[in-house]
DNA sequence: GGGATTGTTTAAAT
DNA sequence: GATTTAAACAATCC
């Protein structure tokens, strides 16, 4: 679940407590969460101190000294928390990183569908998923945006999901902003205007911004770097709510599958075309 | 126990 | 080749 404003909140929490601290010692629990040999991970994290914690897209990405970044990609069920330095690892725990200071990284996943990779950062545009991701929705502004998706034959939810689009929308987001905006699930970008298309990305971006300030939303799985779970599900107006009244008009929401997963929306406020 | 859940990759179709 | 669609996959919950 974890999409751009809660990997975005996990940074900000992890930047306060790891910035300028060094690993001191890494403890992989489970390795089916690796990507590499666990001697290469090792080699390019363990004794290096971390310069800077980051987001791209839905990646969440730790700058370590001598120019090697470790990523981690949460999935639907990874969480990445700071934890104090006698904190013992629980059942869920896949990876723990010791830093100095009395801090400790825990790298949890149920599922185990998240993975973490090390990477020297000449290498991280040969990595293919890294170097396909779209833009930033918070900083690629309302003209590229329209320009973007303008003319495209592919359902606006099908779109808005492509990382390649534009990164880190996930279902609650996109189902979020397309009801923000009044705009179907499978409306096709050829039939809108540019208008229309800026007003998306007004929508999307107001709502990213607000689950931001909310410190994300909670599902089930869902905590920040404090183990704290967000509040953004509390003003969810489409997802999840099918059958509910629209908070807009009072029609009861629809759902149906679009681009392979569910799509709730208004069907009166969100016309096709 | 079957269906739903999700982000991404891969394959297939257009 | 570009674009679009669909299926597959990971593991767990209810």
């Amino acid at each position: 679940m974890p999409e751009l404003p809660e990997v975005e909140t996990i940074a900000r929490g992890l930047r306060k407590t790891l910035t300028g601290k060094r690993v001191e010692s890494l403890n992989v629990l489970d390795s089916s969460v690796l990507r590499q040999d666990e001697s290469t991970l090792r080699k390019l994290v363990v004794s290096r101190v971390v310069e800077s914690v980051e987001r791209r897209a839905k990646l969440l990405m730790l700058g370590l000294e001598g120019d090697v970044v470790f990523a981690f990609h949460l999935k639907m069920t990874g969480r990445v928390l700071a934890k104090p330095g006698d904190y013992a690892p629980g059942a869920r725990d896949r990876i723990i990183a010791r830093l100095s200071g009395a801090a400790t990284l825990s790298f949890q996943d149920v599922r185990r569908f998240g993975y973490c990779l090390a990477l020297p950062v000449e290498d991280l545009q040969r990595w293919p998923f890294y170097a396909t991701l779209g833009p930033e929705p918070l900083s690629m502004g309302r003209e590229a945006f329209a320009a973007r998706f303008a003319g495209r034959k592919a359902s606006i939810k099908s779109l808005l999901l492509n990382q390649c689009m534009i990164a880190g929308i996930g279902n609650i987001y996109a189902d979020e902003s397309l009801f923000a905006a009044g705009i179907h699930p499978e409306a096709r970008p050829v039939d809108l205007s540019d208008e229309r298309l800026g007003a998306l990305y007004d929508s999307l971006t107001a709502v990213l911004r607000k689950a931001i300030q909310e410190n994300g939303s909670s599902i089930r799985d869902y905590l920040n770097a404090e183990g704290e779970p967000g509040a953004f599900q509390n003003s969810f107006q489409a997802y999840g709510r099918k059958g509910q009244p629209c908070k807009r008009c009072g029609a009861p929401l629809q759902a149906s599958r679009v681009a392979g997963r569910t799509s709730t929306y208004c069907p009166a406020c969100q016309r096709r075309r």
